[in-house]
DNA sequence: CTCCACCCTTGGAACTGTTCTATGTTCGGG
DNA sequence: CCCGAACATAGAACAGTTCCAAGGGTGGAG
């Protein structure tokens, strides 16, 4: 899949410096960001964009179908820039460490449809990985 | 499996009044309740319950693995009672409808495991229930 | 039965992540 | 240039959750 700032571009889509960066930031695979992650990370190569653009930018792709958006145990929401590659996730259930997987997906039974009209499947596999499973706590 | 007041008697966990309320109204299938909605229906039993306890008394579940968390979309968390029981959930993307529904779980491939100590999937279907689809916009 | 220590509960303040608002800036077309 | 529309900004407002200091109830020791 080519990157977000190319699909980006071939959309009629204003690409102004901020949107730019913050695309630019959004690139990757195995890459989950935070909204303030996303927003330190692009005040690094540009320091005049907000926070408030960054949550308009975020929101807007995600709208857009260009950014895929995960809840998170923490409260805080992560990003995913790989859409349009079915994968699931492997996440570390001490330090939060976000890892892309490709498994076959599960397919829902006709009678547990409840009439419901299917549209995707998220599937995110709980685990502990190897640098916390070295440790007694957790790595904070 | 029996339901978790009874879960929670056996246990050695001071069931006082107001943990009582809580896990009372934590019974039964397709029941995901945000922290509110728990409030809200625990005061309607016991006028003497506080936010706080709620919150405490639901991370203590949690923590003890009595009650599942699951990160929502729209930020707030919702408790589902019914572990043990293997299911998954499918969500309706307009009005955040929530049902438990039995499917197969997924499995990781041995090369996609990165090192990590499986613990557990969460499967969640993404969907548009009957209601929702049959009107243009959403039920807000 | 009484007392004490401890855990539980409480209301409200504090915190965190996100959205809103009012204002300023930039861009492209005429 | 000048204008309107779209975009960006800082900070206030908001929602969900956690923290805190203080009060209250309960169970075990005596």
């Amino acid at each position: 899949m080519e990157p977000l700032v190319a699909r980006l571009r071939r959309r009629e889509w204003r690409l102004t410096a901020q949107r730019r960066v913050i695309a630019e930031v959004l690139t990757g695979e195995h890459v989950h960001l935070t909204a303030d992650e996303v927003f330190e990370r692009a005040r690094a190569l540009l320091p005049e964009v907000s926070r408030a653009t960054v949550y308009n930018t975020l929101n807007e792709l995600v709208g857009m179908g260009e950014l895929a958006e995960m809840p998170h145990a923490d409260g805080r929401k992560r990003y995913d820039p790989n859409v349009g590659d079915r994968h699931h996730h492997l996440v570390c259930v001490d330090c939060g460490r976000i890892l892309d997987v490709r498994a076959d997906e599960p397919r829902l039974p006709a009678d547990q449809q409840h009439g419901f009209e299917l549209l995707g499947v998220e599937v995110t596999f709980r685990a502990r990985c190897p640098d916390c499973a070295s440790v007694p706590a957790d790595v904070s």
